[in-house]
RNA sequence: GCUGGCGUAGCUCAGCUGGUAGAGCAGCUGACUUGUAAUCAGCAGGUCGACGGUUCGAUUCCGCCCGCCAGCUCCA
């Protein structure tokens, strides 16, 4: 028989028969690697197991730990589902069911019908009943006639349009039990390996994406391997529900929204503007060691501010309306501060002397963000940027992009949070959303690459992701609830300067323009303390923590040696309290624990005659009495270096 | 904005098929003077999201609106 051979992850190769599958080449290594291998990476692409391979290949076996794997489970797990919905309510038709990040999801059009959570219930039942009979996926080539027919005559609208969009490629079928599917797949060898099966929730979601399409119903799912994974999984998503700022914010009083004052208008209540005032004063004192000068605009502007800069005509529709007064003179509310910067640019003439011109402000903007889009601090109408405009020549450019980033990975470093890089360039068939010249934007676009690529980000390009005046560098972070949410930015804008007519005076005594970087460490401070909220789930590290320390007075007799303690901690810039409520101690160290405070000093008999403090920190418990001198300066040691852990 | 779900005291929640509401915690008052995650007793607290309708009677049924949640779409 004619041989192939095949190359193995480490490098070596062995001869197989000339059509060998995967599930073959994986059985002739172990059964247990046969047990659980789940699809089969050939020459860099997913493929089935049952797939015969008939050339020499480099090939990988994925099991669950793999990505491909994962993949091919839950789009396995898919098809699944939608045959338990198939059979139980014949006549449903099928959009996509693709597998996610955290499992799968199916895009159905019941008609009339709306899914229920009972309906869930019945066909997560089915999933198992189905699951059990361990029949095999099998794929099969079809031509587009035979696609197309197969399809009319199960009468699914859906699935002859995406038919209509595959003309000429090759077309395949995945069948499992009594399910068909058009599906590029690759599949799990049989239904039984999915043994631990949970449907989440259900949501609409247009055909295809588009607005203009009929919504149809998305039901999500996961499943796994074995019950304990699953177990795992649902217990993690527990957590973060348990970090959700919302519930974080209002259980620690850090913020109030409330319908009286309007959607996505959060209040900063005492305890979560120090929160905010900290960042303010971090983020400001590294920028004034940095040569930013601090600057302060107004709410609102000329609205004829706004058409100079681009803005109105193109963000109209996510901006609050002008304030038009009676004389016709219109005002925006701000949407974004540079228009603001970019005048105080033009006060006075620039030499290149100057430059670069760092103007700074922790300026608020206004954005009529859709209704639905609202969400916590994260998604708001009313925030606060930690804005800043640099003014340079293009020479200085690349070297005030590396600072700028440098800036913001020392943020997020000093956070501990783990941020993705993208790389936001334009979209080249949409290039209407785009302002300024063409030239500008390949330049900029290099530019910010080759600072990337200078500075070793590890990053990802995301195309049609730029602003409208220029490309971006953005830093993502992903929340408690695995949603993905852009915080810092760095922008290069060749567009304003243009249109604001900047310019500086050259050593060769003529006008030249700058070039312009916005950037914004953290972005938006509201989104910023939201996904810090839910990153420390509410336990601040100290120099952050609206209380550092509450004493807590044993008897009566403790009492004023609190307050003394209180009173030169406060002196020393400490954030104190007192509990002195006629309670016990036990019910006091409770409530504390409750509001996440860092430490507790309980003080009695013993501390007072000692000059001590018995120290218990936050889910730690008793650490033993030191002098108050002693640890008043170890808090102010871990302020003053930021520290993650006490 | 769209689809679906939800809306009962400050918070967490109970209230079967219609007969004008209840618990725990929090709050207040009093007693207890307390040593590392809940001392005891009493009191007070709700136009059951809003407005219409059906009904002898609506927190409960219907409609509309508002708000919240999930997802979609959007995000300078």
């Amino acid at each position: 028989m004619e041989q192939i051979s095949i190359t193995f992850p480490d490098g070596s190769k062995r001869q197989f028969a000339r059509g060998s599958t995967g599930l073959q080449i994986a059985e002739s290594i172990s059964k247990g690697l046969a047990r659980e291998a789940l699809a089969v990476e050939v020459d860099g692409e997913v493929w089935d197991l049952s797939r015969s391979i008939n050339a020499d290949a480099a090939i990988r076996l994925l099991k669950w730990a793999d990505d491909g794997g994962k993949y091919a489970f839950w789009h396995s797990s898919a098809h699944l589902m939608a045959e338990a919905v198939e059979s139980l309510y014949p006549g449903t038709k099928f959009g996509i069911g693709p597998p996610i990040e955290n499992g799968f999801y199916y895009d159905i059009d019941m008609g009339d019908h709306s899914l229920t959570a009972e309906d869930l219930v019945r066909i997560e039942e089915r999933m198992r009943t189905l699951a059990a009979r361990d029949v095999p996926y099998v794929r099969a080539v079809k031509t587009w006639d035979e696609a197309v027919g197969y399809f009319r005559k199960k009468d699914d609208p859906y699935k002859l349009e995406l038919l209509d969009g595959l003309k000429g490629e090759t077309i395949t079928f995945y069948q499992q039990g009594e399910f068909t599917d058009l599906c590029y797949g690759p599949h799990i060898p049989s239904t039984g390996r999915i043994k631990a099966i949970k449907l989440l929730n259900v949501a609409g979601a247009y055909w295809r994406g588009s607005e203009k399409n009929k919504m149809l119903q998305r039901i999500y799912g996961v499943t796994f391997p074995n019950q304990k994974e699953l177990d795992e999984h649902l217990f993690r998503l527990e957590e973060a529900r348990r970090r959700d700022h919302r519930k974080l914010g209002q259980e620690l009083e850090i913020f109030l929204i409330t319908p009286a004052v309007g959607g996505g208008l959060p209040l900063w209540m005492p305890k979560g503007t120090v929160v905010r005032e900290s960042l303010i004063d971090f983020l400001r004192d590294e920028q004034k060691k940095r040569g930013y000068e601090f600057v302060t605009t107004p709410h609102i502007a000329n609205l004829n501010l706004y058409r100079t800069s681009g803005h109105y005509p193109y963000y109209k529709d996510s901006q609050f309306p002008p304030i038009e007064m009676p004389e016709g003179e219109k005002f925006l509310l701000k949407p974004m501060n540079c228009p603001h910067h970019h005048q105080i640019y033009l006060a006075k003439p620039r030499s290149y002397r100057d430059l670069p011109v760092r103007l700074a402000e922790f300026g608020t903007v206004y954005r009529y963000e859709q209704s639905g889009e609202m969400n916590g601090l994260i998604r708001v109408r009313g925030f606060t940027q930690d804005d800043a405009h640099i003014y340079c020549t293009h020479e200085q450019l690349k070297r005030e992009i590396t600072s700028t980033v440098e800036l913001t990975q020392l943020v997020f470093l000093t956070f501990g949070m783990d941020v993705r890089i993208r790389l936001s360039y334009r979209d080249d068939k949409n290039v209407e959303k785009y302002g300024g010249d063409v030239a500008f934007w390949v330049q900029a676009q290099r530019e910010i690459k080759e600072v990337a690529d200078e500075m070793k980000l590890d990053y990802f390009v995301g195309i049609g992701e730029a602003s409208f005046y220029g490309p971006k560098i953005d830093f993502m972070v992903r929340d408690a609830l695995g949603r993905t949410w852009q915080l810092g930015t760095v922008q290069v804008d060749y567009v304003m300067p243009e249109r604001f007519q900047l310019e500086y005076t050259a050593s060769d005594g003529k006008k030249h323009r700058p070039v312009i970087i916005h950037r914004a460490p953290f972005g938006s401070l509201e989104r910023f303390i939201g996904i810090l909220i839910e990153h420390f789930a509410g336990e601040f590290p100290l120099w952050l923590a609206p209380v550092h320390a509450v004493i807590l007075p044993v008897t009566d007799a403790a009492k004023d040696y609190a307050s003394a303690v209180a009173r030169d901690y406060r002196a020393a810039g400490l954030r104190v309290e007192v509990d002195d409520r006629n309670e016990k101690i036990g019910y006091k160290i409770r409530e504390w624990e409750t509001k996440k405070v860092p430490f507790m000093l309980v003080v009695g008999e013993k501390e007072l005659a000692s000059g001590t403090v018995a120290v218990r920190q936050h889910k730690k418990g008793d650490l033993g009495a030191v002098t108050k001198e002693a640890f008043r300066d170890r808090l102010l040691d871990l302020i003053r270096t930021k520290a993650l852990t006490a």
